[in-house]
DNA sequence: GTGAAAAAATGACCATGGTCAATATAAATT
DNA sequence: AATTTATATTGACCATGGTCATTTTTTCAC
């Protein structure tokens, strides 16, 4: 039994990484090639699938870290008082979930782990997200006749349907923050008749 | 200017299809391999990229189809009347949604289209869900603070959410149905205290 | 230090979606 | 019927993600 990690191996995976942070940044995500990865990082194609089982987890590394940076922005400050204020809170989210459809389809396939030991940082970043979410929604002036799981959730799923609709020809016209507080006012504060 | 739709070109298209439907239903949407469609129909690859854009667009249209007919039969019967009715009213295009992540994940990114031209087979059935769905809420007791529109498309959202949260492993337990009609009260039918 | 065993790296190779110049077939023109 | 022109088909070829038996490097026991 000898399992020390190697030294090397950190390098290799650190370089990997970096190189492919840098590469996400000149041709976008969508343009990233793995091929160009292994070159740029002076490693074999092999070497890359030795540490990422394949494209989708790099990229969930690498988007799950802009998630996260974006998270430590957005926790500081007040919580928002109301729907308006969440969905203006949200918005460098929104943006980043809809520079590119590509990043988007990858974090609609990485929000949620198909199996608990994989939970990625993806997946991990929208945990984060949702306490968040629920720390403000206890504070703010929401409707309280529905569990606050279940009103978390829902921000989502009305974050989600905004950008889907975002990338849609039909819908194009309105702005995202446009779009997204009517959904947020009408699910968090609803005034039925 | 002479451009009579051949014969031919009608014969190979429906071959095509036709032999992918089989196949789909065979070894999954997942399963299916351009190389066996072609095979099995007895034309080079090419032709079939004569016929369509890409692999999605053939997905496309056997998916619309599919969701077509469940439509169909859904738009057959009375109005739900209340959330839970509704719930159980689209519980078949649930179905058909969480059979594979992968047919899931083509839904996601055909529901809306990237362009007015390119208006496909799904983003089409959408169209005509969302049109049944506003029927459906104007006859029934819904609230009445939101315009019909996005009432109809936040019914939408708490469906994608639902399904998303059934690929993912932490929310496994619930069935869909019992995860769904939550959603649906609260955002039909608010009683905010 | 030496040899064995585990870990890491390699690159030829595969799978599969997709392209395109060349060819074959059908329709229109004379 | 022969010629031309539009349309449909072909299959060799490419792009790119991914695999795996082999080789190289590191670590450990002695």
């Amino acid at each position: 039994m000898k399992k020390p990690v190697q030294q090397r191996t950190l390098e290799t995976r650190a370089r990997l990484t970096s190189v492919a942070d840098e590469l996400a940044t000149e041709h976008g995500f969508e343009g990233l090639r793995i091929e160009e990865v292994v070159l740029r990082a002076g490693v074999a194609k092999g070497t890359f699938f030795a540490h990422f089982k394949d494209k989708d987890e790099l990229m969930d590394l690498l988007i799950g870290e802009r998630i996260n940076s974006l998270l430590d922005r957005m926790a500081t400050g007040p919580a928002p008082r109301d729907a308006d204020q969440l969905a203006l809170r949200l918005m460098p989210l929104v943006e980043l979930m809809s520079s590119e459809r590509y990043v988007f389809d990858v974090i609609l396939r990485r929000s949620g782990a198909m199996a608990v030991e994989e939970i990625g940082p993806i997946a991990n970043a929208f945990g984060r997200l949702n306490e968040l979410m629920a720390q403000w929604l206890v504070q703010g002036a929401f409707r309280q006749d529905v569990p606050l799981e279940i009103l978390v959730e829902g921000v989502e799923a009305f974050l989600v349907q905004t950008l889907a609709l975002n990338f849609c020809a039909l819908h194009k016209d309105k702005s995202m923050k446009a779009r997204l507080k009517p959904y947020l006012r009408a699910w968090l504060s609803p005034t039925p008749a």
